[in-house]
DNA sequence: TGCAATATAGACAAGTCGGTCTACCTATGT
DNA sequence: ACATAGGTAGACCGACTTGTCTATATTGCA
C-alpha cells in the first residue's frame, strides 16, 4: 500500500468514525504517521482528501451492494439487501469497517450546499446506489421486461434502505427491525 | 420575544441551514445582533446552545407531527404524513422553514458519540416521532385493540419517513416520490 | 432622580485550524 | 560513490475557534 492509499484509508477511517469537520489534517497525519508534507503533496487540500475518501468509499460499498444484489428474484433481491444491512449494523461485513450509518448521509449533512464537490459525491454515491439495484432487478424474471416498474421498486426499496441505515445509527440500536416480508413484497409487485 | 428566544432562533435557523461545526458563535453574534456577553449569560457554551436549539425544534417538528397525524383510519394518518412531507420538501410548511433535511439526523451525523447529550436529544427526537405515530395509530380503528401491530407499522413507517426525508435532502430532489399507496398499505396491514 | 439590572462593543486569551516552508534523512539506480 | 526522488519532523503563518473580561450604554422601576 503506497502513501497515497494509507493516507486515504486512514483518513477515511477517521472521517467516518467522528465526522468530517471533527477531524483535522493533524489527527490524520499522527494516526498515519505520515508528515504533513507528504501529504500536501498527494493531496491539494482537505477538501480533495475528503473527496478522495468519498471516492474510496463509493467503489468499496458499491462493490459490496453489487455482490449483495446477485439474486434470482426480485424478492430475494429486496431481503438480501436488508439481510446484507443487518449484518452491517452489527459490525459482521469486515469491509464496511464499524457501523456508523451511511458514509454519505453522514457527509452531506455536513456540507448542504448543492454545488459543493463534496455534496455531489455523496448524490452520486446514491444515484449509483440506484442504479446497481435497478440492473439487478432488470435481471430477475419479474422485472425483465418491465423497466418502469423496476425503476419505481428500485427507487422504492432505496427509500427504505436509507431510513433502516438512518434510524438504526441515530437510535444507536443494532437491533432495529428490518422491514417487514409483506411490505418487501409491496414493493416489488409488479401488478 | 426575548433575547434568549432571539439567540435560539437565530441559532436553530442558522445550524439547520449550514450544520453545526459550520457556524461559530460569532456568526449567530453578527446576525442575531446580540452581544456576546449576552449569550454567554443565558448558555453556558456553545453545546448548551445547541441543546436549546435541539429542543425548541424537537417541539416545533413534533406539534407539527402530531397535528398532521389527526386522522380517522390507520392509511389515512400514513398517506397524511408523506402529503405533509412532500409539503415541507417543497417549503411549504413555513412554521418548519426551508427544508434542509432533518435537524436531528444532520445533528447526529455531526455527533456520532453515544453518550453526547447532543446525540441523545437527537434519538429522544424520535422516539417521541414514534411515540406520536404510535399513539395516532391507537386511535385508529384498526390498531385500537392491537397494541403490537400499531408499534410495528409505527415503526415501519418511521423507516420509511426517515429514508423520505433523507433522499429528498441528499439527492437534493424536491421532487421525490413518496412511498405508493400499497405500499403504505402493506405497513398498516393488521393481518 | 437615582439605583440596579441588563444590554452592547469589542479587546483579549489560549488554543486549533488548514496550509507552507525549511532542514534533514533515506532509499534507489546508475 | 553519488545524484535524485521522496520521505520525516516540526516550526511557522494567518485566520479562526470558544469563552472571559472590561468598560460603557440603555433600560425599567421605586
Amino acid at each position: 500500500m503506497n502513501k497515497q492509499q494509507q493516507i486515504i484509508s486512514t483518513a477515511l477511517s477517521l472521517f467516518y468514525k467522528k465526522g468530517i469537520h471533527a477531524v483535522g489534517i493533524n489527527e490524520i497525519l499522527a494516526v498515519s504517521g505520515i508528515a504533513k508534507k507528504t501529504l500536501y503533496k498527494h493531496f491539494e487540500s482537505k477538501d480533495a482528501l475528503i473527496c478522495a475518501c468519498l471516492v474510496a468509499r463509493d467503489m468499496c460499498f458499491n462493490a459490496w451492494l453489487k455482490k449483495i444484489c446477485l439474486q434470482p428474484s426480485a424478492i430475494l433481491v429486496a431481503q438480501a439487501i436488508f439481510f446484507g444491512l443487518k449484518k452491517w449494523i452489527n459490525n459482521e461485513v469486515s469491509e464496511l469497517g464499524n457501523f456508523n450509518g451511511c458514509f454519505f448521509i453522514n457527509t452531506a449533512a455536513e456540507y448542504p450546499i448543492e454545488n459543493d464537490p463534496i455534496a455531489k459525491l455523496c448524490k452520486q454515491h446514491k444515484q449509483t446506489n440506484f442504479e446497481i439495484i435497478l440492473s439487478a432487478f432488470l435481471e430477475t424474471p419479474e422485472f425483465a421486461h418491465n423497466r418502469e416498474k423496476a425503476i419505481e421498486a428500485a427507487h422504492h426499496l432505496l427509500i427504505l434502505k436509507e431510513g433502516f441505515i438512518t434510524r438504526a445509527r441515530v437510535m444507536h440500536d443494532v437491533s432495529v427491525a428490518p422491514p417487514s416480508d409483506n411490505i418487501l413484497k409491496a414493493i416489488v409487485a409488479v401488478g
